[in-house]
DNA sequence: ACGGTTTATACT
DNA sequence: TAGTATAAA
C-alpha cells in the first residue's frame, strides 16, 4: 500500500483542508435551529439509537464519543439533538453529504492543483500560487494581513499565549526568513482567504494544515479544530515527528502500525529513524521499507492529483446479525434497491460531469452456518458494466450467483443450505470522461444510413434508456485520445457536439440545463440563481464589509450562532432549494421494461464488414481500426453473451491506444 | 457478529 | 485481469 515516492521539486507548498465535524454542519445548515446546539448525526439502526457518525463540537465538550450509540450519547448529554441520515431505498442516503462536499470542492479548485480526497477532504498544491505571491509581494512589506491568517498556528513558535497574533505577524513577516517559509507564509494567507471564502458561499467552516508535502499538511490539519489552520514550518518537522505515536500517521493506523509497534518496538515516528533503509526493506519490502524510512523524516513524494470526482461509485448495505439474507429471493430484493441507487448515480454522472463508467463489482460478505467458524470470504465478482438499473440488476444477480456457488463449494446447493449474506455493495468503476469532442463518432451512428446498417444491432428493439448508454459507451472510445490528455478533467466546458444534442433531448430538463451551463462545477450542480442571488449576495457583503471592523473577519465570528439569526431564514430557503434541485426522478424498472430489457445495441464484431470502414472518413477509419484490433479479447468475452461494441472498448485497452500524458 | 457506508490503493 | 487486502473517513 504505501509507496515510495522520490520527493520531485522541493518546497512544494501544499494544503490540506478538512471540513470539521462535517455531516453535523451539513444537517445544521439545513436546519439552522440546531446551530450552537449539541448535536449529532446517527445512523438510524433503531438499535440501541442508531450509531453516530458525526458529533459536533458542542457535544464533544459533553464527552459524546463517536463511536457512541444514540442511547449512550443521550446518556452522557441529555440535550443532544440526533439528526438522523435520510433513509432512501430501505438504506442510508449520502447524496446531501455528497453534494455538500462537491459545493465545498468546487470553491478549493480555485486556487491551485485540487484532489478530493474524501467526501470532506481535500489537498491543494498551492506551491505556483504562493511562489506567485512571494514574488510580487515580499511579505515584511505587506500592512494589513487578515485576522484568519494572523490565527494560523505556526508549529515551532512561541507557546506563550501572550500576544500570539503579534508572534505570528512577526513569523510572516520576518524579513530573514528561509525561502520555504515564506512561500508556507503565502499559503497560510492563500488558505486563510479559500477557508473564509468557503464559509460565505457554503456556511461550512473547515480546518487545514499547510505544509511542505500531503503527509504533513494532513498531520496538521487535524491538529487544531475547528476552522484553525496549522503550518508546519521547516524546522519544527523534525519535533513534531519524533514524539509522534506512529498510529497517528496516515496509512500506520493500520496492521503495518501495529507490526512496527509489535515486532520493532516501534511506538513513535522517532522511533522508525534507527532503522537504517535496508533493514526496513529487508522486513517490509522495498517499496514500503523506503517509504517507512522516508516517513520518519517527514519526506513524502506523493503529488496532489487534481482529481475533483470521485473515481467509483458504490452503494451498499449490511445486515448483522439476525438480519442476513438468507434466501436468493431476499438477496435479489436489495440488490434492487442498490443498484437502482447506484443507476441513478451514475446517471447523474453522465449527465453533469459526461462521464461513464466501466466496471461492475459485486461484493458481498457471507457466512456459512455449517461452518461454526462463521466467517468466510465471499469472492467479489466484476463484469462490464452496463447501464440502466435494471442491467445493472440483472448483471449484479449474475455475479452474485456466481459467487455463491463458488462461496458454497462444490454443492451444497440445496434449499436449506444454512447460508447468509451479512454485507452486499455494488460498485461501479473505472469512469472515464466521454469527449464532448469534436470528432464525434456517434453521428455515424445515428446519422449515416450505411453505417449504421451495416452494423446490424444484434437484437431486436432497445429501451430508450439503454439507447444513450451505448451511444454514450462508443462515444468514450472514439475520443479517449484526444480527452484524456489533461488528465480527466471533468468540468470542461462541453459544446453541443451530436453527443450532447442527443443526450439533452432525451433527458429531463437537468441535464439540458447542465449542458448549456457554463461553469466549470464539479458534480453537483447547485441552483445557480439561488445560491447568488440568495444567499450568495448576503454573506459576500457581510464579508466585504466584515474585514473592516476590528477583529470580525474572523471564522469564528460566523459560528456564532446569534450572530447569523438574520441569515437563518435564508438558509433554510437555501437548502430547500438545493434538495430540490437535486431530486431526480429514480429510474423505476416497469414491467415492460423488465420484459425486453434485451441487451441495447449490441454489434457483433465478428460481423463488421471490413469494408464499411473503408467507407468513414479517413480520421475516423483510423479510430475505429484501433477497436476491431485486439480480436482475442473480444472471442474470451464473447461465449457469455454476444459481444458487444462497448466491451472491445475496455479501459485497459485505452492504455494502449491513448498517448497517455506524453 | 455490528459505528455503517464509502472511497482509494497496492499486490498478486 | 480480476480479485484480495488494507486503510481511511
Amino acid at each position: 500500500m504505501p509507496v515510495a515516492r522520490p520527493e520531485t521539486s522541493d518546497s512544494r507548498i501544499i494544503a490540506h483542508v478538512d471540513m470539521d465535524c462535517f455531516y453535523v454542519q451539513v444537517e445544521q445548515r439545513k436546519q439552522p435551529h440546531l446551530r450552537g446546539q449539541p448535536t449529532a448525526v446517527v445512523q438510524y439502526n433503531s438499535w440501541k439509537g442508531g450509531g453516530l457518525i458525526a458529533v459536533g463540537y458542542e457535544a464533544r465538550k459533553d464527552g459524546v464519543k463517536r463511536s457512541m450509540r444514540g442511547d449512550e450519547a443521550k446518556k452522557v448529554c441529555p440535550q443532544i439533538q440526533l439528526v438522523q441520515v435520510p433513509v432512501a431505498r430501505g438504506k442510508a442516503d449520502l447524496t446531501i453529504y455528497r453534494n455538500a462536499g462537491s459545493e465545498v470542492v468546487s470553491i478549493l479548485a480555485r486556487k491551485g492543483r485540487c484532489e478530493r480526497a474524501s467526501i470532506d477532504e481535500v489537498y491543494l498544491d498551492l506551491t505556483e500560487a504562493a511562489e506567485a505571491m512571494l514574488k510580487e509581494t515580499p511579505l515584511e512589506s505587506l500592512e494589513s494581513i487578515d485576522e484568519e491568517v494572523l490565527k494560523s498556528h505556526v508549529l515551532g513558535l512561541s507557546v506563550n499565549g501572550n500576544d500570539e497574533k503579534e508572534i505570528v505577524r512577526e513569523w510572516l513577516t520576518r524579513r530573514d526568513a528561509d525561502h520555504r517559509d515564506k512561500l508556507l507564509a503565502c499559503g497560510a494567507i492563500i488558505v486563510a482567504e479559500l477557508r473564509m471564502q468557503v464559509l460565505r458561499e457554503t456556511e461550512f467552516t473547515c480546518s487545514a494544515g499547510i505544509a511542505h508535502n500531503k503527509m504533513l499538511a494532513k498531520l496538521a490539519s487535524g491538529m487544531n479544530k475547528p476552522a484553525q489552520q496549522t503550518i508546519v514550518t521547516l524546522a519544527s518537522v523534525k519535533g513534531l515527528l519524533e514524539p509522534l505515536p506512529i498510529k497517528k500517521m496516515k496509512q500506520l493506523g493500520g496492521k503495518l502500525g501495529s507490526s512496527l509497534q509489535t515486532d520493532l518496538g516501534v511506538d513513535t515516528v522517532g522511533d522508525l529513524l534507527q532503522f537504517s533503509v535496508e533493514k526496513l526493506q529487508d522486513l517490509y519490502g522495498s517499496n514500503t521499507g523506503t517509504w517507512l524510512w522516508n516517513v520518519a523524516r517527514g519526506i513524502s513524494g506523493d503529488e496532489v492529483e487534481g482529481r475533483l470526482l470521485p473515481k467509483s461509485h458504490g452503494s451498499g448495505k449490511t445486515f448483522p446479525g439476525v438480519r442476513a439474507l438468507k434466501t436468493v429471493a431476499a438477496v435479489e430484493k436489495w440488490l434492487k434497491e442498490l443498484c437502482e441507487e447506484l443507476s441513478e448515480r451514475l446517471q447523474l454522472d453522465l449527465e453533469t460531469n459526461k462521464r461513464v463508467a466501466h466496471t461492475l463489482t459485486l461484493h458481498a460478505h457471507a457466512y456459512k452456518s455449517t461452518d461454526t467458524d462463521s466467517h468466510k470470504k465471499f469472492p467479489s465478482k466484476s463484469c462490464p458494466l452496463r447501464y440502466g438499473a435494471g442491467k445493472i440488476l440483472e448483471d449484479s444477480v449474475n455475479l452474485f450467483q456466481a459467487g455463491l456457488c463458488e462461496f458454497l463449494g462444490s454443492y451444497m446447493n440445496s434449499a436449506d443450505g444454512g447460508w447468509g449474506i451479512t454485507n452486499l455493495s455494488v460498485t461501479a468503476s473505472k469512469i472515464v470522461a466521454v469527449p464532448s469532442g469534436t470528432c464525434s463518432i456517434t453521428k455515424y451512428f445515428h446519422g449515416q444510413d450505411r453505417f449504421h446498417a451495416s452494423l446490424e444491432p444484434s437484437d431486436e428493439k432497445f429501451a430508450p434508456e439503454d439507447d444513450n448508454l451505448s451511444t454514450s459507451m462508443t462515444e468514450s472510445r472514439s475520443a479517449s485520445h484526444q480527452t484524456e490528455i489533461g488528465g480527466e478533467q471533468p468540468q470542461i466546458t462541453h459544446d453541443t457536439s451530436s453527443f450532447d444534442q442527443y443526450e439533452t433531448t432525451c433527458k429531463d430538463e437537468a441535464s439540458a440545463n447542465c449542458s448549456t451551463s457554463k461553469h466549470h462545477e464539479p458534480q453537483p450542480r447547485l441552483p445557480e440563481k439561488e445560491r447568488n442571488t440568495n444567499d450568495g449576495k448576503r454573506s459576500y457583503e457581510q464579508k466585504r464589509k466584515a474585514p473592516k471592523e476590528k477583529g470580525t473577519s474572523s471564522i469564528l465570528r460566523f459560528l456564532q450562532p446569534s450572530s447569523c439569526s438574520s441569515s437563518n431564514q435564508e438558509a433554510k430557503c437555501l437548502s430547500s432549494g438545493v434538495q430540490e434541485a437535486f431530486g431526480m426522478e429514480s429510474e423505476s424498472l416497469t414491467e415492460s421494461q423488465n420484459k425486453r430489457r434485451t441487451d441495447s445495441w449490441r454489434y457483433n464484431v465478428d460481423d463488421i464488414d471490413q469494408s464499411v470502414v473503408e467507407e468513414l472518413p479517413p480520421e475516423l477509419q483510423e479510430e475505429v481500426r484501433t477497436w476491431l484490433r485486439p480480436q482475442k479479447q473480444v472471442k474470451a468475452n464473447t461465449e457469455k453473451r454476444g459481444s458487444s461494441i462497448a466491451h472491445y472498448f475496455s479501459p485497459n485497452k485505452n492504455e494502449h491506444t491513448n498517448p497517455k500524458k506524453s
